[in-house]
DNA sequence: CTAACTACCTGAACGC
DNA sequence: TGCGTTCAGGTAGTTA
């Protein structure tokens, strides 16, 4: 359902192709989104799609210096082509409308869509982030060379916060959220409360978040309930989960019900015998 | 500076 | 059937 970095990266991979090279003609904007500042994209060349963590990256040629243009999916926020096949029909829930000229001239709409309005568009020059502070402040990428595993054990003792919570606000690694990070410690078999991973079980960390982003990336995802592709496809990681979500069923290593908790303000699902403190 | 808390937002699910 | 309440949760802003 939430767009964590597998998400966000598959739709990286359908909508990047589709912008890149393209001209913005116009921008609507929903006024009660804030989204404004978004409409000095108009006259704009539109660079490679990049992504950082959850967050889809443009750099906007132009005159001067190099802007980019920042989106977050937020809960619930997609990307649709009105031209799809499939149809698209634009609807309440659509925040923001991009009209884009390739350079033959050809033009397509772009619909960005958002029920709960957590998503975020955003202007900036080039690389500055102050005003977007998860993204300031944002931790290695969990499948470049950047993510090692000495530095992830380094960065979880700097704090004393539990794991879970910290893996949850990007300064570790990018890009993990509620899903992945129950995931990836029932892999790891780490008590989502632990407040000290010693360096060996901080590796065994590092290789099950890789790992499980890696598989989520293969199968575009897990949809939950809203998370869609470009194209409106459902990710098809959801039948792999082994903890989110799971509570209640038996663990998958070693049969115990798993429990469901609530840390930090989020629902936490694990197994109190594989995931011992 | 860190960490804890709360607001944001809205449909779905739930309870009576 | 209908209405009110709770839940979901990533990020940003505020507070201690």
């Amino acid at each position: 359902m939430v767009p964590e970095l597998p998400e966000v990266e598959s739709v990286r991979r359908q909508l990047g192709p589709r912008l890149e090279h393209r001209r913005v003609r116009s921008v609507w904007t929903d006024p009660q989104s804030r989204f404004a500042e978004v409409g000095s994209v108009v006259g704009r060349r539109l660079g490679a799609l990049r992504r950082r963590g959850k967050y889809l990256l443009v750099r906007l040629e132009g005159d001067g210096g190099f802007r980019e243009l920042v989106m977050h999916l937020g809960m619930t926020g997609s990307f649709r082509f009105r031209d799809d096949p499939a149809g698209w029909i634009p609807d309440a829930y659509v925040r923001a409308t991009f009209v884009l000229e390739d350079p033959d001239g050809g033009r397509c709409v772009l619909d960005f869509r958002d029920v709960r309005r957590f998503g975020r568009l955003a202007v900036v020059p080039e690389g500055e982030y102050g005003g977007i502070p998860t993204l300031a402040k944002l931790g290695p990428e969990p499948l470049s060379e950047d993510f090692d595993p000495d530095r992830f054990h380094a960065a979880l003792a700097t704090t004393r916060m539990p794991v879970k919570p910290f893996l949850l606000t990007q300064r570790p690694v990018a890009g993990v959220g509620n899903i992945y990070a129950d995931e990836a410690l029932w892999r790891a078999c780490i008590n989502p409360h632990a407040r000290r991973v010693g360096r060996a079980r901080a590796r065994v960390l590092w290789a099950a978040i890789r790992d499980v982003l890696a598989e989520a990336i293969d199968r575009e995802g897990t949809t939950f309930r809203d998370y869609r592709m470009v194209n409106g496809a459902s990710g098809r990681f959801a039948d792999f989960l082994a903890a989110y979500g799971q509570h209640g069923r038996p663990c998958l290593r070693c049969g115990t019900a798993m429990a469901r908790v609530v840390l930090a303000g989020r629902g936490t699902t694990y197994c109190p015998r594989c995931q011992r403190r």
